[in-house]
RNA sequence: GGGGAGAUACCAAAGCGGCCAACUGGGGCAGACUGUAAAUCUGUUGUCGAAUGACUUCGUAGGUUCGAAUCCUGCUCUCCCCA
């Protein structure tokens, strides 16, 4: 049993459980920090560890297979023992620079066809290398490779793009089986729903991912510009097919409030970058609302960012400097912002995963989503 | 003392008769960012107005011209070279 439901809220579909793993035992609902390239930008794994809570954090295929290349990863050992962290490591297949790197890529049968954005050569990635490569980089879960379809995108593409993703997923799985982990511990493959925005489209995937019985499901392109109510409404259709018993990771998702009614709808798992990347532009995530510490209001505001914030960092450094340091373009202003802002993305997920246990989720979450959209 | 160059908006810097309220950077102000090509990108930045628009600007005082940041004259100031 990879995971375990500890409890559930009588009033939405939430629940709280474990995800065991290779390298750790996961809380769910967890939020994953994004360490795209081997690193999660900025920010130092004692910091991960101590300061954010972070039980697990991500890794690209795409990315580390470019730099520093397969062979490095491998001659270290797997990711964990190159970049040094010895907790869980998830890592995303490539599917997402379908999307987001669509006009270097040429998409068949076969699989992507990418220009590499970095020296411009090209690089093909099937069901099957994308295995291979997740093997050597050696995450503890991995990603079949998908086509994250754009947005908007009409119902004769997004059925040709859903069914590419489900034969890729075949071909993922089977290769999946007939190779072994390089490096001692069992890797978990996780398939992907699509459909874009059509409930059809998006039933009919989940009922094939569902049929691959695998140890976690995850549902992917969505919040790629599509209104965040299309994609509540996605995931519950999605949620009703998956299985109850294991867990459900709701790719690229996304703001706070996304991350709640995420959970509210039976969602267990969730990854983005606006936490690292939106704070190092100078947005900030509290329980007051979003703020712009940029905007000249902050300039002499001497309390603290976040005065009952879970990380130090949070509590010690005043707003002022923060402002100061951001508007400087100082390393620091961006490393605090960071930090916080994954301090308080973990700590959510953590008074989410209480206030399940406590059987009162429900109403904290529409409380707590009512403040979160507000701008301090 | 002699010779030369120049003064443009918050700063730097284009413009050298009408297409100039004035290119472009920086700074300022605001916005965006959702499985990271992002410590990035976008808008805005004389005054008033929601806007068509109106009004006041290119050291300063005059002049030439239908029309001047652009041409002429005086003045003030700055910088460079020689003695």
């Amino acid at each position: 049993m990879m995971f375990r439901i500890e409890s559930r809220d009588p009033s939405t579909s939430a629940r709280a459980g474990i995800l065991y793993t290779a390298h750790g035992d996961i809380p769910t609902p967890v939020f994953m920090p994004v360490g795209t390239a081997g690193t999660v930008k900025g920010i130092l794994h004692r910091d991960l560890k101590n300061e954010i809570n972070a039980h697990i954090i991500l890794g690209n295929t795409y990315h580390l297979y470019l730099r520093p290349g397969t062979d490095i990863i491998k001659e270290a050992g797997g990711l964990h023992r190159f970049m040094s962290w010895d907790m869980p490591v998830l890592t995303d297949s490539g599917g997402y620079q379908v999307f987001s790197l669509a006009e270097n890529r040429k998409l068949t049968e076969e699989g992507a066809i990418f220009r590499s954005h970095i020296d411009g050569s090209k690089h093909t990635f099937t069901a099957e290398n994308v295995i291979d490569i997740q093997r050597i980089i050696g995450a503890d879960i991995i990603m079949a490779f998908d086509e994250c379809a754009p947005h908007p995108c009409d119902h004769a593409y997004a059925i040709k793009s859903m069914e590419l993703t489900h034969r890729w997923l075949d071909r993922c799985v089977k290769h999946f089986g007939v190779t072994s982990p390089l490096y001692g511990y069992d890797q978990m493959l996780f398939p992907i729903v699509q459909g874009s925005v059509y409930g059809d489209l998006r039933r009919a995937s989940a009922e094939k991912i569902a049929s691959m019985e695998m140890p976690g499901n995850a549902i992917g392109g969505l919040s790629v510009g599509e209104p965040a109510e299309v994609m509540y409404e996605m995931i519950e259709a999605v949620n009703e097919i998956l299985p109850v018993d294991r867990p459900r990771y709701l790719m690229g998702v996304g703001t706070p409030a996304n991350i709640l009614e995420g959970i509210a709808r039976g969602i267990d798992m969730f990854d983005c970058v606006m936490p690292t990347r939106n704070g190092r532009n100078g947005m900030l995530f509290t329980s007051e609302g979003t703020v712009n510490i940029r905007n000249r209001k902050w300039k002499d505001d001497f309390s603290p960012i976040d005065a009952t914030g879970f990380s130090e960092v949070s509590r010690t450094y005043s707003k002022a400097y923060l402002h100061h340091l951001i508007i400087s373009g100082e390393m620091l202003g961006a490393q605090i912002a960071s930090i916080h802002n994954l301090a308080f993305y973990l700590s959510l997920v953590t008074e989410a995963r209480e206030r399940i246990k406590e059987g009162n989720f429900g109403k904290w979450k529409d409380e707590t989503v009512r403040k979160l959209s507000e701008r301090a």
